[in-house]
DNA sequence: TTCGTGAGTGTTACCGTTCTCAACGTGCAC
DNA sequence: GTGCACGTTGAGAACGGTAACACTCACGAA
């Protein structure tokens, strides 16, 4: 920076003037200031702004080791998204959901003079220890399923909405009632689809059938699929993902019921290929590049406005229905 | 850090030899400076730090705005393998495999100072954007296809040793030849799978059908497996990647072609969920994270070591093929 | 005794920005 | 002509660490 004042003829300070945009510098001065530039070939240091400011144009995000397809394609419209914003991303996993590893991650964030933090929080625990932030560190979680007494601002799909559009689709068809093949009964978005799913059964004056606790994955939905194909009764299941719903659709298949026809199944998420399986699948769609941006804006907005007398807002994606061969009307 | 000194009675420097780990500090005065450390909540800053050492103890990552499966699971491997050799994993994505914003992507990082970059970089654009990196960064390419000739140390899994293992498969299961839905042909790792797949074809003295060009996903397997399932004398196919396979059975299904019954299938990456098609996807299984782990150990070696008067070294990993119910002996 | 050596510590400069404040025109109102 | 506001510029001090070097001992060898 000496050398490129040096040789527009001006002093440090009237250069990063110039860097910064700051209107009160003659427009020759400007020129001859970004000819320099050019010609010594000369970039910012960034830690050296970093330092002076306090501030260091770098987001974080904590996310966590795993296959789940969700959270994985978030990051892609967050870091789109802040870069277009002038920020980079740095990333923080953590092995397991606890506290603990997270508030290492938070930790290893804030040594980094992140200027924000997006939480992918699943789970509760994620966003407890998120509590303990350094003081001026923003946080936004996205995911999970909304207490209504989020610590912090949060976006998140509508689970109870996906799972009320899922099981209305089957009873609309002229299922008697729904099955529902469960994720797993701690995470909050599991919960919120059982809970749309048995609301909606309510409403309608449907049985509710009895669930069992899953997982995410297909062969957890292969086994749930094996405890539904056994009972004659099920015409209709409601997945609370597609990769278990994949898992279902083959245990329906070694089962001999076939599918539409003898049994309907939805799944939630929408993940790239669900359209070809077999049959395709009717499905919740989740946008998570969408819900990835949403976070970044949000995360934005709060860390402008300084100190947050703002209530924490919570936005809340509606999930929308995609309609393909895996259901069909009830045949009894 | 001057609170700290003046609490524990010491010099700023001391202070920075306790952080540091320096030897020459007595246990004692370390003792004074750790519990100073402790009551004051002192943090080091590390701004400043990179500031003097030009060292950010950060990592670039360049990844690709994609819904495929592989390149995201492995920013799981670095990033764990990052956070326990000290470094900080940040993330710079490209829209398109292409040199401008490739480029870009390493501006980005290279300002953010980082100390190494590590580049996802399945197509030859990628690679040569990087030979333009800032002299002194290090970078280390992972996936393509390798030319033998890289400018960079690259890590990557064997594509033709895994199509020769998918090829060979088939051949012994007795079936005359074996049919390929392909990738995109311009991308090395799908035209390496089509070298291996041909190669083990004319070595068995086996008859090598045409092929045409595709894509990733399983709409365009759906589209190749029509055009196979049109073709009477094809019993057997290898595809290009998991998702492909997908398209590819359903295909076979509508036509009315049983798997493995009428024609097997064998896939590749080895998706979480592909043991769960219909049928369970033989395929060949590539571990992601491992490569990813390998590509963090190649750069750090290469930082470590200065300027490179070694060859840049290149790591292939070799995959395995995982044989399940898509693939049985020819009926022919 | 004298000197060298090495452990332990402090002093000072420096990394490359931004911030604060002062200084210098210049034009305009009085 | 004087005073004043304002646009433009520069000098120097932060920012929070590390690097280089100097200094002070205690100790052992010459």
């Amino acid at each position: 920076m000496r050398d490129v004042a040096k040789l527009a003829g001006v002093s440090h300070q009237t250069v990063s003037r110039v860097i910064n945009d700051h209107p009160n510098v003659r427009a020759e001065t400007r020129e001859r200031v970004l000819a320099a530039m050019r010609s010594l070939n000369y970039r910012r240091n960034l830690a050296a702004r970093t330092l002076a400011t306090r501030e260091s144009h770098t987001l974080g995000i904590i996310g966590f080791e795993t296959t789940l397809f969700g959270p994985e394609s978030m990051l892609y419209g967050i870091e789109s998204a802040a870069r277009a914003a002038g920020y980079l991303v740095s990333v923080a996993t953590v092995r397991e959901l606890a506290h603990r590893p997270v508030l290492e991650a938070v930790d290893r964030l804030a040594q980094h003079d992140v200027d924000g933090i997006i939480a992918i929080a699943p789970k509760p625990a994620v966003t407890t220890a998120l509590t303990h932030a350094p003081t001026g560190l923003r946080c936004v979680a996205v995911g999970g399923a909304g207490s209504g007494i989020d610590p912090f601002p949060t976006v998140r799909v509508d689970n109870v909405a996906g799972a009320r559009l899922a099981t209305q689709h089957l009873l609309d068809l002229g299922h008697a009632t729904v099955h529902h093949a469960a994720g797993p009964p701690d995470w909050p978005e599991a919960q919120a689809r059982v809970d749309g799913w048995r609301e909606t059964l309510y409403a309608a004056g449907a049985m509710v059938p009895p669930i069992s606790p899953g997982w995410w994955d297909a062969a957890a939905g292969y086994e749930q699929g094996r405890r539904l194909a056994n009972d004659p009764s099920v015409t209709a299941v409601f997945c609370a993902n597609d990769r278990i719903a994949l898992g279902v659709l083959r245990a329906l298949h070694e089962a001999g019921r076939r599918v539409p026809d003898d049994v309907s199944v939805v799944g939630f998420d929408d993940m790239p290929d669900s359209g070809y399986f077999m049959p395709p699948l009717t499905t919740v769609h989740q946008d998570f590049g969408e819900l990835g941006r949403r976070a970044l804006a949000l995360l934005l907005h709060h860390m402008s406005r300084g100190d947050g007398d703002a209530p924490p807002a919570d936005v809340v994606v509606a999930p929308e229905i995609v309609a393909r061969s895996s259901t069909a009307p009830c045949r009894r």
